[in-house]
DNA sequence: TTGAAAGCGCTAACAA
DNA sequence: TTGTTAGCGCTTTCAA
């Protein structure tokens, strides 16, 4: 491997002018420079990044911590992936899995191994986790307010509403929700929805259950509507995937979607559109880009501007 | 930030005896160790390993390399840093795009900022790509016999003609194909299997087509079946995402799957279990285990055992 | 406009 | 068992 040093004992030239024009900064004459980009290709110089890391303290590296997988996670990474690479970062990808396990990649954070740090979906407690803000920018989409942790989280409480009001005039009296793990601010605004909509439409009926993790709930969620013989003719899930399950569940046991049971999703992820149910565009797309953004404008002290970010109704074609 | 200097400064030990402590490797007196231990925690020390890269030549990271997004990419990216993890190794994902931005990503192997890289679809050629296997061990699932390059794929040839038959005798005389780009190892040991059959059977019509490129094809396809009058009654496509697509695009236009064509996939991903059509299990998950598994071995000189892979259809319930 | 020198934090050969 | 020293490859003062 070709190194800074091979180059000026090559050309005669010292490392700090090679260096100089390796990263561009300072002036050098036009003679020299040529001499050195000669050699530079000649000898195929390809700059260590390793070194330059150690020196910088920073190594464009940003962290996207998931505690499991999931199949919104890839259209998730995707997204905070592509803009990032545009900005010249690179992305690692953890699946924490284990509280001790964040905390482990948290800690990256310490020694810049990760400039920053994206959360997609934590283990341990919002303190815990701000409390590593100080070594490095921490944002996330979920609904959080704290001082060291960006959020750009939706509030999920006016289109649900919506929606709920939008299926009542519809004349669906009975609607079913399932719902994530209560801690989820998101979750409490859907049950704030729930709740406030019951006291103005007190002849409508609504049935929720929280479920942890989304592996199996939505199958778990569909055989208890099969076997609840006053089941909801509306059920609502907080992810598309959770959905999906759901109708197949259904679909297996002979019911017929959405004639029997009407299922609407949540994110407008790509099998929504595969599977033709509604869901609500909750714009994680946006909020990937936009939790990039922030993390940018920290570490670069720029200014990039956000993009909007408007949930909306999908309804299936 | 604490540093193995910090820590010689503030217990009069020096840094190479921190080191051995931090490290594991060396002699340290029970006394001392402990002192260092102490100062450690107190100091809340967490070693640099940014500094310890540019020493020891390597980083620990993999590069994941897809030339874009499609769905069963989440599936691929999840299985493959599950097992790179359980081994402490992180993984960095790109998404290269075009041809100067693969071979830039490649760039990363010559100084290490990745110590290995798997490729999950490519854009240059094998050629191109295996010469970089001098600066760090490269794999792939893809079908590639190359000397530099490892590649655990799967030959389709068997599988696909096994289904051919099976299908034949169900009475499905007229199957149609909807294939990758040709450059494809395993596009063309489809074809194989394909021609080698009609030659078998010559009352059995096989009609297939090539795509490029993932986004989309499914319905392409799927509206050329519907423009076709004598349209095939059985389609197999070549991965499970463009079944999807093609099976919705099907319904959409008000045509039965499976009772007017039969659609059958490639991949075994989660969208065949949640549409519920029948799919060819072609073992990525333990691909991307040995994928990684290979590179692990390079790496470390280890010998860790590969998985198993037997290709199986799965037919739907 | 250029070069010498120091140093980022860590490890390892060598000497004690 | 421990410490001294050199060095991984790069950048950045500082002085010339």
């Amino acid at each position: 491997m070709t190194t800074i040093y091979d180059l000026a004992k090559k050309t005669g030239i010292s490392k700090s002018t090679i260096s100089r024009v390796v990263s561009g900064n300072g002036y050098v004459s036009s003679q020299k420079r040529k001499i050195i980009l000669d050699a530079m290709h000649e000898m195929n110089y390809i700059p260590n990044q390793v070194a330059k890391n150690l020196r910088s303290k920073h190594t464009k590296n940003i962290g996207f911590l998931v505690n499991d997988y999931y199949p919104l996670v890839g259209e998730l990474v995707n997204s905070f992936t592509q803009i990032a690479s545009q900005y010249g970062y690179n992305v690692n990808l953890y699946f924490t899995k284990t509280s001790e396990n964040e905390i482990h990649t948290l800690n990256l954070l310490t020694t810049k191994t990760l400039d920053a740090v994206f959360i997609a979906l934590r283990i341990n407690s919002w303190d815990t986790i701000g409390s590593y803000a100080k070594f490095g920018p921490i944002a996330t989409w979920q609904r959080v307010k704290h001082p060291h942790i960006y959020s750009n989280f939706i509030d999920h409480y006016p289109i649900y509403y919506r929606i709920l009001e939008h299926l009542d005039k519809q004349g669906y009296k009975h609607i079913g929700h399932v719902l994530s793990e209560y801690r989820n601010g998101n979750t409490q605004a859907r049950v704030r929805a729930i709740k406030n909509f019951i006291q103005k439409h007190p002849d409508s009926k609504q049935s929720y259950q929280f479920y942890h993790g989304q592996n199996g709930v939505g199958e778990f969620a569909a055989m208890r509507w099969l076997q609840d013989k006053n089941h909801p003719q509306v059920m609502m899930a907080f992810t598309d995937y959770v959905a999906a399950e759901f109708i197949a569940t259904l679909k297996k046991n002979g019911v017929k979607v959405p004639e029997e049971c009407l299922v609407i999703g949540s994110d407008n992820g790509e099998i929504a559109r595969l599977m033709d149910f509604p869901t609500i565009d909750l714009c994680f797309r946006n909020q990937m880009h936009n939790g990039f953004i922030y993390l940018y404008n920290q570490l670069n002290s720029a200014d990039l501007p956000f993009e909007s970010q408007n949930p909306r109704w999908v309804d299936a074609d």
